[in-house]
DNA sequence: ATGCGAAGTTAACGGCGTTCACACATTAAC
DNA sequence: GTTAATGTGTGAACGCCGTTAACTTCGCAT
């Protein structure tokens, strides 16, 4: 046997820990996810969670991956739905997917865009591996960006500065070095403008000009297909 | 005597919480900004603190009002010191200024521009004197907007989607209402996008392809600029 | 059957926001 | 100039929080 009696009973309650702590995010928003909070939810004591979570933090931490994780699936899953069709349509669907999730989770976005934890400002790329997992998210658009730049390349931009051609011919070298860079720099720009509309939208501020933001990024959307040109 | 004494005692303590809370804020990080934290660092208790303000909660509040209008300030400023130039430069050096004040004070932008406080998400835009003061960050690039359409104009969308200029004639009459309403898709779409990148570099959200934003965000603004044919 | 380790408890420490009763100084009224 | 009112700050207390330590209890392997 892989799994023992032990070891099923520790992951579920692993997983009610964060179903708790989930409940309460969502219902009494992110300052109520307390250690306490959700031992109480859970008729436990809070003590005990650090069996299972080293500290509140960590626990935030691990929340975050959970969301993470599920985000990039929502989209991966959106995108396998309409598997055979174009790079560009099925982008244009990733795009639509993130958008409805982070609308209708306001606070899991709030955990994994707003404003990160302290210190982590200038503090360099971490490359452990929930950052791999975050990651997981922005990979299913670059793979999307690449696969539509292989079948039906698009214009690139001339003259792109220097400094930004040296800073990503690493990033470049990442996932096999087979892209342009000039490519590379369009995905950052669109990637910029998607995270840009999403995060004013879901935050509400966009709400002094708009009550509704869903033509304005559909507009956005539009905007992108064409300078990937479809 | 418009001022009597204890109006100017009572000023200068405001100020001193104002300027302590802050302190806290940039050395030790958000989480850190406790009413006991404030009053020990001025030599106080925190009980005293609530002859000034209601609570932990609208002292934030009053921060973020303090930040805005710095903000706000500064780009007048940097804008002002090359008044005579032409409208679509100085819209350059507003973005610029925006770009360096966020950068100079992470722990600040993070106040303003990361996740609201809890319940914001779905209510409706408030209508005090805050929300005025939080319009005069974004008034200041609107209004270097209509003077450069107005002075320069620029190519504007054709088939903006009928929902968003019926949004949009709410929010066109605020000013006058002598504006095209194409200007104002134009308008917010820059928007969205000097926000997104900013808030993507200063939360580090670029780190897993950039290490230094500028050369990105100065492709931007030379994009932005094109666009709005400068 | 015994012993070990995992899981959970209670009690406690210090920090937090907040309220209340109280002391003190300043101002205002007579 | 005395007195009342008002503004300003303190100290104690309540209930919340994260976290640690000592202790119990139970499952499981030897």
């Amino acid at each position: 046997m892989v799994e023992t009696r032990r070891e099923r009973v520790r992951a579920a309650t692993t997983q009610e820990i964060v179903d708790s702590a989930r409940r309460i995010l969502v219902t009494e928003g992110r300052e109520a996810v307390s250690l306490r909070a959700i031992a109480r939810d859970m008729g436990m004591t809070a003590p005990a969670l650090y069996r299972y979570f080293d500290g509140h933090e960590n626990l935030i931490k691990h929340l975050c991956h959970v969301f993470q994780d599920e985000l990039a699936t929502v989209i991966e899953g959106e995108v396998g739905l309409i598997a055979g069709k174009d790079a560009g349509e099925r982008l244009v669907v990733a795009c639509r997917a993130f958008r409805r999730w982070s609308l209708d989770h306001p606070n899991e976005y709030g955990l994994l865009f707003g404003s990160p934890l302290p210190g982590v400002f200038r503090t360099p790329m971490p490359k452990d591996a929930e950052a791999m997992t975050a990651h997981r998210f922005a990979a299913v658009f670059l793979m999307l960006f690449v696969e539509l730049w292989r079948t039906r390349p698009f214009r690139l931009p001339e003259e792109v500065d220097p400094r930004l051609i040296a800073q990503l011919t690493s990033f470049q070298q990442g996932f096999g070095g087979e892209l342009p860079i000039e490519c590379l720099v369009v995905f950052l720009d669109c990637w910029v403008r998607l995270q840009g509309i999403v995060s004013l939208e879901v935050f509400g501020h966009l709400r002094f000009a708009l009550t509704d933001a869903e033509p304005m990024f559909e507009m956005t959307l539009a905007d992108l297909r064409e300078r990937l040109g479809a």
